[in-house]
DNA sequence: TTGACAGGTGACCGGTTGGTCACTATAATA
DNA sequence: TATTATAGTGACCAACCGGTCACCTGTCAA
């Protein structure tokens, strides 16, 4: 099935909205995108703000499936290799897929305009994924994968790292390689340092 | 002596800039914080776009000499216990410093918009601080106070964390109390990890 | 005294922007 | 077949914004 003009709509008011700004960007532009008239877009929304808090619904509503629920953890990593391993994926991911990317530029350059947003970012930045990595840790001290320890506190510092070097990435895209190579870097010396038996 | 109003013009422009971003500011606001009539600008800047570059003339300049020349370091904590204070008293600035928060503001917001911006951001959020404690990390090293390690990584992985709760700071300045404690608790923990001598 | 100049004012201009409106085309329905 | 709802168009409007201009005022040097 096609989309629906009203979801296309979001689609490239995303675009729209993380490269120039809410405020940086106008109607005239987003229905040159979709090849439509501007007044067409009043067919399917009252106004830019009303566009604006349609595209925070659906992102809303991503967080909330991504970040709420435990059934999309990633599984356990069953030794520190692996988790290597699904760091340097689910990284590798997040600073390649175009919609995340726009995404994270929409929460950094908004998040002071709008309350929505500022919530979205701490959750994105912040909670969400330190979230995540809290209940891997859990787990993986559990097995016997990582020597006994404050899993919350460790995640925050594990994942916090790695959050700087993806906004890196987001400003400087050409050094995706290198960025890679560092958040490895970090991640193995990481894990060793908090495997369960050292060396 | 006063301040010309050259410079006072840069000083409102950069609270306007932060908070309504540049493309959502506008000169008569600009100039109604000043008591001054929109065109008496034009007499001192040419331009709204000049005024813009002239703050990040201003802001480059800061930068130069804050992470420029090895002038400016603090002095070597010679404890885990001073480390920690080093670090409370440098944050507790740097989240209640109304200037260095709208910096921060103007440069996380505007980050994607203009590339010396970008520069700037990549300089203060990432190698700017980091740089800062891998000097001191490797005198405290040589001193036997820190275990012998890479500095650089170790000050990548202490400043990323800090850095990522001044943000939320920014976002949230309600909860400075709550975020400075996290800040002690995580540098105690950073510290002790990394001691000469455990225990 | 005069003239140049720095700093300031308010009226005005053209371009841009969000939003409205009358109108059209098409497809489903009674 | 007539009707109605949906989606789309282009002209238009008022508000806003960056920028210009003629003019004013005080200071200070020639």
């Amino acid at each position: 099935m096609d989309k629906s003009t009203k979801d296309r709509i979001l689609d490239e008011a995303l675009i729209l909205f993380a490269e120039n700004g809410y405020r940086g960007s106008n109607l005239r532009d987003l229905a040159a995108r979709l090849g439509l008239s501007k007044s067409a877009l009043y067919k399917h929304y009252d106004s830019k703000e009303a566009i604006w808090n349609a595209l925070l619904d659906r992102m809303e509503a991503y967080y909330a499936q991504r970040f709420g629920s435990a059934e999309h953890l990633p599984e356990t990593p069953d030794s520190c290799e692996a988790l290597v391993q699904l760091t340097l994926g689910m990284t590798g991911f997040t600073i390649s897929d175009p919609q995340v990317i726009l995404t994270r530029k929409l929460l950094l350059t908004e998040q002071f305009h709008d309350d929505r947003v500022r919530a979205l970012a701490t959750k994105h930045f912040l909670e969400g994924t330190a979230g995540i990595f809290t209940h891997l840790f859990a787990d993986m001290m559990d097995r016997g994968v990582l020597r006994r320890d404050d899993p919350a506190m460790l995640a925050f510092a594990y994942t916090a790292p790695i959050t700087a070097l993806v906004h890196l990435s987001d400003r400087e895209p050409d050094r995706k390689a290198e960025i890679m190579e560092r958040i490895g870097a970090f991640a193995a010396r990481f894990a060793a340092e908090h495997a369960a038996q050292k060396g």
